[in-house]
DNA sequence: AAATATGATGACTGGGCGGTCATTCTTACT
DNA sequence: AGTAAGAATGACCGCCCAGTCATCATATTT
């Protein structure tokens, strides 16, 4: 937890701040982020810091709180009930996730390269955590899905979740691959990912992948 | 290139040298693998590696070059006309890697951990062309099935491939997930991964990917 | 105006790293 | 046995890092 003296900050200050940290977090690793260099950057000293924060991973932590609570509120008013199937559904949430990115793109950018974090054991722990909670949601839905006869029988519900979940997970890898758009650079820039465009290129690979999917999962 | 004194080793100490370099870059960044660490273990001193390798990007490099060459070896007498689908192609593949994986476990785990490598510029340089050239040789293959009218039109194959490649990469994950089986322990240890349980479970996993994929691809 | 509390500072510590190189050791050949 | 070439060594360099803390600056209360 952050100490109070992060909280007595001047909003705009704390905002400079955690904008910072969220580019630096972004475009390196959890070890090779500086903070000797944000402070730099930032022109304040590196004591400030550790007036805030407990240490560099207590910062870390904080930041991936703040972002997955922010990005949750977008994403909660989404129903299944309100959508007549599945994949209208499962595009709703897209369009949140777009909303989001659009609105605050740092933190956005910020989780997804979190999701793409995978070396050092408590990174990977992070990710393999989002995962499971990622997939716990997704089966639980198929398996309604597979209860109201939509769905195939013949599959468990945690395979296709998985198929589901890692696609999702990798749509930004797609968008880079089939329709050329550079994340790398955006991640450094802090520009938008996943709105860019509006949103239309993810909204068009979504599309791609359910037109893939829906015959994988429907009932045959 | 490695230097000529590398290639003038006494085998058996060349073998424990890369063995000990393949296992500390399985199971770390490239950034936090560490030189000194290895030697300290190894026993000798750090001079020596100097004394084979250019630096320690050289060194990684033809850790790299070295193992997929030898697994390129074993995958490339697979030969599609060989099967009459391309899902018992697909699967034979598979089974060579599970074959490589048995004979040469620590290389296997390197490559394995290579392709879920991807901050740091450098090692997302890897991995982008590797996948690039994985979607290339997909997508061609794809593409052959459309035209001979096995595989579906309406979706472009470089897409298709794209899927697939993806759910190939992250079948470790799969096994993760869905069999139990504790990918991090084994890079730890050195064990095979993909042949856990004589290759058993990954087959099982290839299988469910199979029926799924077979209907997302296939003519309706 | 004085006293107190809170925030800001940056030199410093200890540690790890990749990489160097003058020196010593080993081997093999004359 | 003597010599020359190749291999092995490890102290050392420069660099960068997270984290500390005594000191100073500023704001708030009395």
């Amino acid at each position: 937890m952050p100490k109070q003296t992060f909280f007595n900050l001047a909003e705009n200050k704390r905002e400079k701040l955690l904008k910072a940290f969220l580019m630096e977090f972004s475009t390196k690793s959890f070890e090779d982020a500086s903070i000797s260099a944000v402070v730099k950057k930032l022109g304040i000293a590196k004591g400030s810091i550790y007036q805030y924060f407990e240490d560099k991973m207590d910062l870390f932590f904080y930041l991936k709180q703040h972002c997955e609570q922010v990005k949750q509120s977008y994403a909660k008013h989404i129903k299944r009930e309100d959508y007549e199937d599945f994949w209208q559904f499962l595009r709703a949430l897209y369009q949140e996730g777009i909303k989001y990115d659009m609105e605050r793109p740092l933190e956005s950018n910020f989780l997804f390269a979190l999701v793409n974090q995978q070396h050092s054991p408590t990174m990977r722990q992070f990710y393999i955590e989002w995962q499971q909670k990622a997939l716990d949601m997704f089966t639980q839905m198929i398996a309604y899905e597979v209860k109201i006869g939509h769905f195939r029988q013949d599959l468990p519900p945690k395979s296709m979740a998985y198929v589901l979940v890692t696609l999702t997970t990798k749509i930004g890898d797609y968008m880079t691959v089939t329709m050329d758009v550079d994340i790398q650079k955006k991640l450094f820039s802090g520009e938008p990912i996943l709105a860019h465009n509006s949103g239309k290129t993810l909204l068009q690979a979504v599309d791609e992948h359910i037109m893939i999917l829906k015959r994988a999962f429907s009932k045959p």
